[in-house]
DNA sequence: GGAATTTATTGAACTAGTTCAAGGCAGATC
DNA sequence: GATCTGCCTTGAACTAGTTCAATAAATTCC
């Protein structure tokens, strides 16, 4: 357990700052400590899409390009000043290669988000825009809160004027 | 490997039939050697919506409910007549205990569906449903070709009629 | 503390995709 | 060979969500 956390290397970053940005190699996988973090795409239209937010005790990387070696598809950026434990692939490998229980743990880590984001596709497909913003707020109130309209937005893949046009609606009510 | 294959187990299954339905309790992984199956659940309208279809080389199971013990969220039926090796919980426990390197295979096919399924999110947010239609014609030819319509449908979460209507338009091209 | 920037709200016009209903075609079934 | 069932197509009317533009409110920054 100690030599597993040796592997992690605390770094500070500032609202704002990037850990990773598209196109570059993903040479870490965090965990958050402290701080908000976004994890999105940029297309061809400059247009951002949020894959999912990291606060307190979430993992951020762009497992594809830590994994393969591959330019990143997807940037990671700060929303507020905080602090992420870093370990890079070589530590990692090694903790696989000397500890299996750790390779268990990621697999199942893994089997969670995968099964998380299998809901989220049938949610999009299934709910309507307000739907899923409340299902959103119920489901992650405590990172809502820290999140602007823009980024619940980016996240429920809509426009933010119809974020705002749905929070007019539900407040008439 | 050979004590490794030895635990899975083939069953026939005819088309239209089910391999697991929604609320059962998942008892098994599958591996797809032949035929063609749609992984799909139904909102309360009745609607189905399909997470992903597999065929040959493909695997078949609801994780979540397999690996909880959990009634599942997801059905899964044969599109056509085929076959399927099945493995049971228990077996796979024992396999991972005993050959770690089956572990970390099964860690990384997970990491690449997730990947997967997070390209797929992406593109629900960014492209048309022209543009998603198009992609999976591209990404799976050979798939999209045993499909109807109304699964191709079911899986860009469109209705089956718009698919219809960009077929037209496209064969106008 | 005020200027500057970013974010939120609102409305009017628009469009991508839906809904409903009808008709045509093909393959299975007897 | 007729009938049935399921699938595909088409069109007209509709709606959820977008786009654009303008204004208000809140934060950031010096």
């Amino acid at each position: 357990m100690d030599a597993f956390c040796a592997s992690f290397k605390p770094r500070q970053v500032k609202k704002k700052e990037y850990l990773l940005r598209e196109g570059e190699v993903c040479r870490f996988e965090g965990f958050v400590t402290q701080g908000c973090f976004r994890i999105f795409t940029t297309d061809r239209e400059g247009l951002e899409s949020t894959l999912y937010f990291a606060v307190e005790d979430w993992w951020v990387t762009d497992i594809d390009s830590f994994t393969n070696h591959a330019p990143a598809h997807l940037s990671i950026q700060a929303l507020e000043d905080g602090e992420v434990l870093l370990i890079e692939k070589a530590d990692k490998e090694s903790i696989y290669a000397s500890m299996p229980k750790v390779e268990k743990l990621f697999r199942i880590m893994t089997q969670k988000s995968l099964v998380a984001l299998q809901r989220r596709v049938i949610r999009n497909h299934t709910l309507t825009a307000e739907e899923r913003y409340l299902h959103f707020l119920g489901a992650y109130p405590d990172i809502a809160r820290r999140l602007t309209n823009l980024h619940v937005a980016s996240y429920l893949g809509i426009t933010h004027e119809f974020v705002s046009k749905i929070r007019r609606k539900l407040a008439r009510k």
